[in-house]
DNA sequence: AGATCCTTTAGATTGAGTCCAATTGCCCAG
DNA sequence: CTGGGCAATTGGACTCAATCTAAAGGATCT
């Protein structure tokens, strides 16, 4: 994705253009992947790039805010932001702790129950957890 | 559930049974509930149990592990146990952090995608986000 | 230029969770 | 009973993702 389509990204979600922003938004948008804060950090710094840990966090708790990303905690020792935000689910690798994307239509979910009184529905995650298949 | 029963159910669950593991299956298997290792601790603590933090921690991955309790991975700054291990699903009530049971039976997952060669199902969650409807 | 507001920043701090080396407890053989 | 062996427990140090804070920077408007 060209910088000027990351800026217009960012401006359809309603986020004011920065540089730090453009710089963030241009490593997780770059393709449909999972990572985390300090993966991005790493990133950006190795490519040069100054932006502070601080940032880095803001950003990421703004365009998961927006709906830019999706923040997923499946790991439980720390959050991934998702570049895919068409709707989707996962599968979970427990044993090598990796996660992949599952195109939204291969599930269906019936019966969704009644939710509690005075809430709406945000949004609904299917995690598949799977391991290394036992002999 | 009293304490014979609950050394009986240690023992189905291949977990060998100690005062400490007793402790904390006594806190959590009394009632349906999502309880994090540090509100367990505290539990005990206030009991004048003088389990250390480290055994608590061991003793929920061991519970965990053997399928005595469930691990959950909702809030992304601690891990919940659930004492309920038929399968069913949660709600996440995302303004106020706060998890609740979905009966399974109401919930029918079609079409659940061709899982990754080599690896085999361990299981499925759902979880439903819901949040204060707005006005 | 000054004022206001939002954004960024370095560095300190928090807190769940892990690690480690030492101790305790348990069980069985001799 | 005794002691060897192994598993479980322990306190305390440690890790590290994430948050907080207070100050500095940057843009925009009048």
């Amino acid at each position: 994705m060209s910088r000027m389509d990351i800026q217009t990204r960012l401006t359809e979600f309603g986020i004011a253009v920065t540089s730090q922003r453009l710089e963030v938004a241009g490593i997780l948008l770059d393709k449909p992947q999972h990572l985390a804060a300090d993966q991005i950090l790493a990133m950006l710094r190795k490519k040069g790039s100054r932006v502070s840990k601080a940032t880095v966090y803001n950003t990421l708790h703004l365009f998961a805010e927006k709906g830019l990303v999706r923040a997923l905690h499946v790991d439980p020792s720390r959050t991934f932001y998702d570049s895919t935000i068409h709707p989707h689910h996962h599968f979970y690798h427990v044993d090598i702790g990796e996660l992949s994307d599952i195109p939204d239509e291969q599930i269906r979910i019936m019966n969704l129950p009644p939710l509690p009184p005075g809430t709406e529905l945000e949004n609904v995650d299917v995690l598949i957890k799977i391991r290394d298949r036992k002999i």
